[in-house]
DNA sequence: TCTACGATCTTT
DNA sequence: AAGATCGTAGAT
């Protein structure tokens, strides 16, 4: 399938978070399915890692669409984003669950070759897997080489819930359903509060 | 400079 | 329920 031109990208978070469901992400050696995504929109967003205005961090999120943005979490989780809506608004999506597709061998040796399912739920999982670090902030997912997203057919039900981990956001953003799903789907985290 | 804390995950 | 682990942001 064709790869996503920046022009998907160029949206509201919340839309493209929506159609970004069951897309494909390929890169280092493994091929997986968005299964789960957060946006974090533009303006007025108090989750948003943009809500105070620009720092070295958010850079890439007030970028061009269609760039990654990853950032450390809690000093050891890189979380893997899309950044959206047109140039100059601080926007994007986090991935946050995936179906592995190809490359499950990979993907056991980059969790440290611990036996089990490999469950690509939760975003510093989606980080490891990829093998990513901040340094691929900015990276232009529509062009060929190295990460890329390429199109799939329509997800047909998704499911929506509250976002994770934002306690400190005002209350009404952290009730938004701003968490996105595809229905019944195995790859989702925190599903209790998805409907 | 100093300090508090985070879009998490695992283990207890 | 709490520890790991460190870069960032805001305050000093």
């Amino acid at each position: 399938m064709a790869i996503l031109p920046q022009s998907f990208y160029a949206r509201d978070a919340l839309e493209v978070a929506r159609e970004l469901l069951g897309k494909i992400v390929k890169g280092h050696g493994v091929t997986l399915r968005i299964s789960e995504v957060e946006a974090y929109r533009w303006p007025h967003d108090t989750a948003n890692h943009c809500r105070a205005g620009r720092t070295a961090r958010n850079a890439p999120m007030w970028g061009p669409p269609g760039c990654a943005y990853v950032y450390l979490c809690y000093g050891i989780h890189n979380m893997l984003n899309f950044v959206t809506n047109p140039e100059g608004e601080g926007a994007a999506v986090l991935i946050r669950a995936c179906e592995p597709l190809r490359g499950l061998a990979t993907l056991r040796s980059r969790r440290g070759g611990k036996a089990g399912p490999v469950m690509l739920t939760g975003p510093g999982k989606i980080g490891q897997a990829l093998a990513l670090d901040p340094s691929w902030s900015h990276h232009r997912l529509f062009e060929r080489g190295g990460l890329g997203v390429h199109d799939a057919p329509a997800v047909a039900k998704v499911v929506a819930g509250p976002r994770v981990g934002i306690h400190y956001a005002d209350p009404e953003d952290i009730a938004a359903p701003w968490r996105l799903a595809i229905a019944d789907c195995e790859w989702v985290s925190h599903r209790a509060s998805l409907r």
